[in-house]
DNA sequence: CGAACTATTACGTCGCGTAATTGTAA
DNA sequence: CTTACAATTACGCGACGTAATAGTTC
């Protein structure tokens, strides 16, 4: 059982001790947060997307082990481009088939290549305005320097 | 003057009929969308927030070559990343390049020195992604060919 | 007449940030 | 009492999309 350095509120205080009488790992909405340096509102808003839906105890939300696995798709795939509304569907056919894998390779390849590209366009762009912030900073400090003559 | 393969509507024959009367090439809102491949929304959205203020002629908004040089500035700025608010003091910038007075010049070099810190680290933020998402790519392909064995 | 433009107004989208307010446990 | 979490509701943002409605010219 995984063992943190403090214990930070009340949400904490019931893992704890949920800890203790159940085998399942369990985690705080908090806990989340600093793991994955996200924000509450995040996680909150995830759940009204139908992206995580953590039991309530006590109206306190509690991540099971798979919440969190969950969550870590989640982030994972918003951090090679897709929206949540995609990822709903990325998850639904992660759960579903033995095939499952193969088919999440060939979302994150898709994917990838998709935002590889947005990237190096990006970067081009970025170049050419490069070129001309420069020539325009040249000239002048050029103008500038024959102004004091 | 230029000269285009089809008229559209009537913004377009307006167009026409001042292009003979003016020496300035005037653009319809439809012709500057095509051009650049974006909205009549777009533009209008463009014009409320002080970014394009095209003059009127019965109501229809009416492009000069001036108006569609912005126009392309503002995009481009935009395809680096640039909020539209950021995107109004990087044209002033363009605007005072080349006019005389010492103050206009020391202002232009410093807002371009600061422009051009920003997008040196926007593209080494770029390529370090870039690397991640290569990375990424290239080993799910390799775990798709182990796969198919 | 319809087709193809144009205009304005205004609400919808996405991924949260940011209060504002309230509650609870230590 | 404070502090440190938790909760909900709801408005804000940025860059438009998307009607809805209406006017014009051919």
């Amino acid at each position: 059982v995984k063992r943190n350095s403090q214990a930070r509120g009340a949400a904490r205080e019931l893992v704890e001790s949920l800890r203790d009488e159940r085998a399942d790992v369990i985690f705080g909405i908090g806990d989340l947060c600093e793991e994955f340096r996200v924000s509450p509102r995040t996680l909150r808003f995830y759940e009204t997307k139908g992206l995580l839906s953590p039991r309530r105890i006590n109206g306190l939300r509690v991540y099971t082990r798979r919440d969190r696995a969950r969550l870590a798709l989640i982030l994972r795939a918003k951090a090679i481009g897709s929206k949540l509304s995609e990822i709903n569907h990325y998850l639904d056919l992660y759960g579903s088939h033995g095939e499952g894998r193969s088919q999440q390779l060939r979302y994150v390849i898709e994917r990838t290549d998709v935002e590889i590209g947005k990237l190096e366009r990006k970067r081009a762009n970025i170049e050419k305005s490069l070129q001309e912030l420069r020539m325009i900073n040249q000239s002048s400090r050029r103008l500038l320097e024959e102004r004091r003559q």
